[in-house]
DNA sequence: AGCTTTTTGATACTGAGACGCAAAAATCGT
DNA sequence: ACGATTTTTGCGTCTCAGTATCAAAAAGCT
């Protein structure tokens, strides 16, 4: 499963920048190429290397500033898995309320959703008086049940 | 209610340093009376204002080491709430499986817990091939339910 | 083409946290 | 109680992600 459509997203991206008096420029373009091109979690750092890859120019400032543009038009999300700096997810757009599960053993990140979950969260939250805007769920898990099965894939492991 | 009792948690504190063959100290002293004094999250760079405030010499460095000794003890949580600073949590060892929901409007932080997520998440964990090793849920919600009703007390909102 | 507004890239800056090291404190053996 | 050994401390420096600045470049407008 490969994410978003690239041409999808670059057609949400365009509407948002519209929408915000912004203007499509080829840096941004390369940018938002990059992103969709994978369906991983990625640092603003690995972005800014794999777009230098395609347009040597592409400065780390314009990276920087493109990442909250993203955020806000809601094609990617921002995670923060307890280092410190963030990650950003392309998954977003496809599903918006899906969870990470992180092997503590092989840095593995499996991305899962649960109705149930989902509705305990909402049911929580109007019962504290809240309404729930957005949610964040992280496991930190190891994969020792693959390894006894001799079933996991990973080098790590 | 107001976390663990200061004795109990320096008394398991001096159990994990002399398991680990470390020495209590005056610092660490100070440091540990002052994370018992709370029961709210803090930060590094508040703990050590805090500290100084009992003992003018307590340095940064000590904070930003005996922190890690906090957390690996079981006492304290480390969580990230999205700011590029961690926050520390003093109500860990009283309920480790508890989760956050934080107010957009109001940035109040509400503690909860929940069996049924709890037990979800484990057995999530293990259809997935893990076993779950930790867990953090934060919910972002705005308390407009409470502003509604005009129940909400809180200045900001 | 000229004029205005936005965007860009280079560079400097900030702030949390880690590191290195010499001095100080705690522990231990005698 | 005292010197030897080991740990811890405080200070200063360093790193590194992310932000701010600003002049130059690009885009859009008329």
């Amino acid at each position: 499963m490969a994410g978003i459509n690239r041409v999808a997203a670059k057609e949400k991206f365009l509407r948002f920048l519209e929408q915000k008096n912004l203007r499509m420029t080829s840096q941004r373009q390369v940018i938002i190429d990059t992103v969709f091109s994978t369906d991983q979690h990625f640092t603003a750092e690995q972005l800014l290397d794999w777009a230098r890859k395609q347009d040597q120019s592409v400065s780390r400032a314009t990276v920087y500033r493109t990442l909250p543009l993203l955020t806000e038009s809601g094609l990617v999300h921002e995670m923060d898995f307890g280092k410190d700096y963030k990650y950003y997810d392309p998954n977003y757009a496809d599903s918006p309320n899906h969870n990470h599960l992180i092997c503590q053993d092989c840095d593995r990140i499996v991305e899962f959703e649960s109705d149930k979950i989902d509705k305990l969260q909402d049911e929580i939250s109007q019962s504290l008086g809240f309404s729930l805007k957005a949610q964040q769920l992280r496991l930190t898990a190891s994969c020792d049940e693959l390894k006894r099965l001799g079933a996991c894939k990973n080098k790590a492991c």
